[in-house]
Order: C-alpha cells, then structure tokens, then sequence
DNA sequence: TTGTAAGCGTTATCAC
DNA sequence: GTGATAACGCTTACAA
C-alpha cells in the first residue's frame, strides 16, 4: 500500500528550498531576518507545495494563538451581533483570530466552553455578564489567560468590564415613562438568575418608581426567557390585570416586539392604550411600527474597545481597566402620555 | 527571580499520582482500559491540580481535533442563526465543538478564514453556498479537510450540499404572486455576485414570468446588499417608476422589512396599495405587519442534517451525499391581489 | 494493567 | 544570514 502523502510540513518546504526549516520559520515568521535572495526561494517552494503551517505545532512552540475567544448567550437574536462584529473586526486589525461560541443561557455550558476555549490556548476571553460561579475566574487566572466582561459596567467586579449601567440606564427610562403620568407599570423582564443585566434593569425601573414616590412593589413582573412569543404571552398576562397597566417596560426589544404584536392582535392601539418600551436599540427596534421606544447601547463603540483592552491585557499582562459607556433614550413611537381612564 | 508556575502539564499529573504519562492520557481517553483504583489516585491528582489537557498537544499527537468549523457570510441578521444553531446542537451530541467566523460577504475574507480554519485542524468545515474560487476546494482536497455546503442544493457541484432549490423556491412564490394578477412586478434582490442563493432566485422569478408568458426581462430588479435600510432605499426607487409595480419580490426577509418601513412612510398599504413578499421565514416575518408573506426554509432541519452528514464525511471519509431539503410558501399578509389601476 | 519512548510540526536559542 | 537542535505536552505502539 502506498503511504498517503498528507499535508506539506516546513520539513518539505525546507527541503525542496534548499534550506533549513529555522530558514522558512523565519521567511514566515520574521522576513526581515532573511536575505531576499533565499527568501523568494522559499516563498516559490511554499507556494508549489501549498503550504499552511500547522497550528496546533505553531502554538506548542510559541505559545502563542492570537486567537480570542467570546462566548455570548445566544446566536438567535441580534442583541450580541453588532458588538461582537465591531469586537472582531478590532480584533483582526491587531492581528487576532475570534472564536465564538454559544451558551444558550446555560450556565454549565458557558463554562465548559470556556475550558474548551481555554484548552484551545486562546490568549484571552471576552465574556458576557458578571454572574457566574467565581471559581471560573479563579480557574482563569490559574491558567493565566485574561477575560474581560463586557455589555455590564459594574466597578470592583472580579472582571474588568465595559459596559453601560443597566441600572441606572433603566431607571432613566422609566423615569421618562413616569413623568408622562404612567402609574401603573408592568415590566417584561428576561430571566434574572444568572443575568445580571436583567436584574440590574429590573432594581433600576424599582429605583425610578421609588424616586418618584410610587411603590416600587407595585411593579408586576414577568420574567421570560428573551424570545418574541414570551414577549408576547407576558404581555397577555399582564395586560389582563385590572386595571391594566398603561406602560409596560421590556428587558429588551425582542421582548418588547413580541408585546407590541400581543398588543396589536388584542386589537389594542400602541401607545394610546398601552405604552410599550425596549432596551437595545437593535435593528428590529425600529422596523416595528409604532418604532420602539428604547434604551440606545453603543454596541459598536463597546465592541471595538472591548478588543482594545483585552489585546492590552493579553500583551501587557495589564490588569485591565473597567469602562463605563453612556447610553440614551431614542423617543419613537411606542411609548406616549399615560391614559388613565 | 522565582519560576512562574505555569498550567499543569500530564507530567505533574502523573508525578503527583505516582504513574506515567500513559497511565494518566488512558485515564481520560479511555478510562477503561486502566484500573479502578489506578484511575481515582489519578483523577484525584487531576482535580488537586486543576489540570486541563492541553488542546495543541493533543491535537498533534492525536491528528483530530473533534472540531468543525463553519464560516458564514454574516451574524448581523437572523437568516443564518437559527440553522447554525442546530447545527452546532447536533455536532454537540457528537462531541464536536463548532467554531464559527463571518465572512462580511467577503469572499477574500472567506478564503481567508477558510485558511485559518483548516490551519487550526477543524476536521471539516460548513461553507454557506456554491460561489467561490475553485482553487479552495483543490486547497481543502490537497488538505484532506471534508467541507458541506449548506443554504443552497446544487446538484454534481464541486462539494455535497444540503439546502434547498433556490431557483424553484422563488419560482413558486412568483407564480403565486402572478396568479394574483400581479403584472408589473419588481425585485430586491442581495448581490448576486458569487452568491448563487441570490442568482438563482432571481432566475426563479424570471422563470416565473416566462411561464406565465410575461416577459422576464420586464422583472426591474435592483441588487443590494442585505440590510433594512437598504431594503427601504431600493423599495423607494422602484416604486417611484411609472406606473409603478404592484408587488415586489424580496430576496430575503430583512429587505422585504425594510421594503415594508418605507412603503408605510410614504403613507401606502400593503398589500392594498402594493405586495412585498419575504424569503427565509425568519422570525421579523412574523413581527412586522403586516406579517410577511414569505418561503419558509427548514432552517433546523437543515443545519442537523448538515452536521450529521459532515461528521459521517469525517470519520468515515465519505464524500458526502447531497440533500435537497423542500421549502414551503406562507401565506400571510403582506401579498395581495393586484390593484391594476 | 502499566511503563517506555518515539514521534507530531513548529519556534527559539545558540553557534557558526 | 543561516543551520543544528532542544524544547513544547500529548498520544500511542510496543514492551514488560
């Protein structure tokens, strides 16, 4: 039986160059460091052999991967999608690789992917959110690879994050929403445990009914796992209630989405006879109509400087600074005067 | 100066319980094959010291590294998210990792990351449609790296896909428009360069024509690029011709929602006043209203199969077979009869 | 059942 | 400028 010829190595590329490997590893490597002369020689034998140099050996010997991981929560709505394209283009200007992956708000899955991550040398991690089990982040200085939060500003956390401040983010919005004389307001809420952006902006729409001397108990709250059909069957729920509420505050614009749908197939006219909110400002935010009403996150912006940082982390050993965006509120469409009738 | 103590490696694995490297590499790759007792002292040691087995290692001892890589055009919008998903669930099962990279679109940047994958050992990829130079399917070949394309079936191409018929798909959809008495009929499409979903749904709609004995050249078709804004802007240009069409055919379900925002900006019903049809059945298509009429894809189905055919290619070394998946039109709001005023 | 030792394909440190 | 050569941490025959 013939012996399969498999991939090229630098051993072939050497030899049909006429050189040595440490020669080739260096015309990749390091171009300056080589005469001109050999260098074409042996970028011709690279190209005829179609040679790619073997990872998994690049990094036993240098210890390096240039490769970033990010685990985010989910693929399935475009919460993490714009960020994470400003993290990754940053991250290719700088010379790195990101490697993503899912966890489906699955606690136990976000860690055994960071292991995986881990193992597979990446030399940093971009992670979402502060809850998690503490011991991953002893775990990741044990093993000496950065991570960094982001999409939660919260100072003097494990983690240096950037991030807005979902609290006070919240309460801003429902403050907006109280001075238009809403009273009584429910709130669709993704589920908290675990999450400490949707918990964050639930203490936050309490803190706004407190300043305003309303009874931050008397907020109803349904929490929901961050998909349109939740929204909406939360919005049925709360809509139910009598007297309804007038304004409905949504830990999201997925959410929010699904209420408005809830609302318009209840034959119930956003925002006259309900106000609905969202949180996000994603694309879908303004392709509803009445457009939403929602939080603006300067997704790109936190993204890019994400990359900033943890490449500073990676090849500094710098621990990393926390770092605090400011968001906004985009008035549209969907949130109008209280009608208290 | 102190040595830095760096992640524990098998040797102090196997120090620590007393054994040698092979005892400790069986204990976690085929644990029976050691004894009982042998594999407690060792993975006691494991979990004393924290140990993860290192990824680069491995792979090159082993020459696996139960890792698929899948590159896909964009994470920005929905079209490729759920598909992904299931995907990714399915290889899970399996006890493979996905590592997922976007291309922009970019067929340079395809190629590119294509390159990266294979370097980094992914045991085979998933590519998003037939479209791209010739030489990287030498390139994988030359590699031994199986790769799947998923989101299109052509038939005896270069690689086994798993999709659908692109062309009949939106053949069917334009029949259904023209049926409703629809002449003058317009199309958003995205770029068809070196994307054959694209082109050959606009071939679809012309055959659609054609068989009704419309003449296909009479299809005003502008292409863009996959974005809401784009959609509306497109939307905008095509209805200001005279006389203006009286359904537009969108290449997808975000242009289709874009098509729709602007045809309610500038005050016209739909599908009274003019019909937008969708492609994909992505969750927006539900969202908008009116909700879109639109081809649903078997987006789920099609990533499973797309993974157990991928990893039936790599450990059996099939070449792979190619799968046409049906697609179905659904009717909802957003398609009319034509008002042929 | 367990241990020994030979790779795996690079990079990096020295000499030359 | 270039060439030997020793790591890097693991898997896997083969031997004991």
């Amino acid at each position: 039986m013939s012996k399969l010829r498999s991939a090229p190595t630098l051993d072939d590329v050497a030899r049909q160059a006429g050189v040595s490997t440490a020669t080739v590893s260096r015309c990749l490597n390091a171009p300056d460091r080589v005469v001109e002369a050999t260098r074409q020689r042996v970028m011709q034998a690279v190209e005829a052999l179609g040679y790619t140099p073997n990872f998994a050996a690049r990094v036993m010997a240098a210890k390096r991967t240039f490769t970033i991981g990010a685990i985010i929560p989910t693929m399935e709505n475009a919460i993490f999608a714009r960020g994470l394209q400003a993290f990754q283009e940053e991250l290719h200007k700088r010379g790195y690789t990101l490697l993503v992956s899912s966890s489906a708000y699955r606690p136990e899955v976000e860690e055994e992917q960071i292991r995986t991550l881990v193992a597979r040398g990446a030399d940093g991690l971009l992670l979402i959110g502060h809850d998690r089990n503490p011991q991953i982040h002893d775990y990741l200085e044990r093993q000496k690879v950065p991570a960094m939060v982001a999409w939660s500003y919260i100072p003097n956390a494990r983690a240096p994050s950037i991030g807005f401040d979902n609290r006070q983010a919240m309460q801003a919005l429902a403050d907006r929403v109280i001075g238009l004389n809403h009273t009584r307001i429910a709130m669709i809420s993704g589920v908290s445990e675990g999450n400490d952006r949707a918990r964050l902006r639930i203490e936050g729409a309490r803190d706004a009914l407190r300043k305003r001397g309303l009874n931050p108990d008397s907020l109803s709250i349904i929490e929901t796992s961050y998909e349109v059909e939740n929204g909406a069957e939360a919005f049925a729920r709360l809509i139910s209630q009598s007297p309804h509420p007038t304004a409905i505050l949504c830990g999201n614009d997925v959410l929010a989405a699904g209420a408005l749908r809830q609302a318009q197939s209840m034959g119930l006219n956003v925002p006259e006879d309900v106000s609905i909110t969202g949180f996000d400002d994603i694309e879908l935010a303004r392709i509803v109509s009445p457009a939403l009403t929602t939080v603006h996150v300067p997704h790109r912006e936190m993204g890019s400087k994400a990359a900033l940082e943890l490449v500073e982390m990676v090849e500094n050993s710098t621990p990393g600074s926390t770092i605090r965006l400011q968001t906004e509120i985009v008035e549209r469409q969907s949130l109008g005067p209280a009608n208290n009738s």
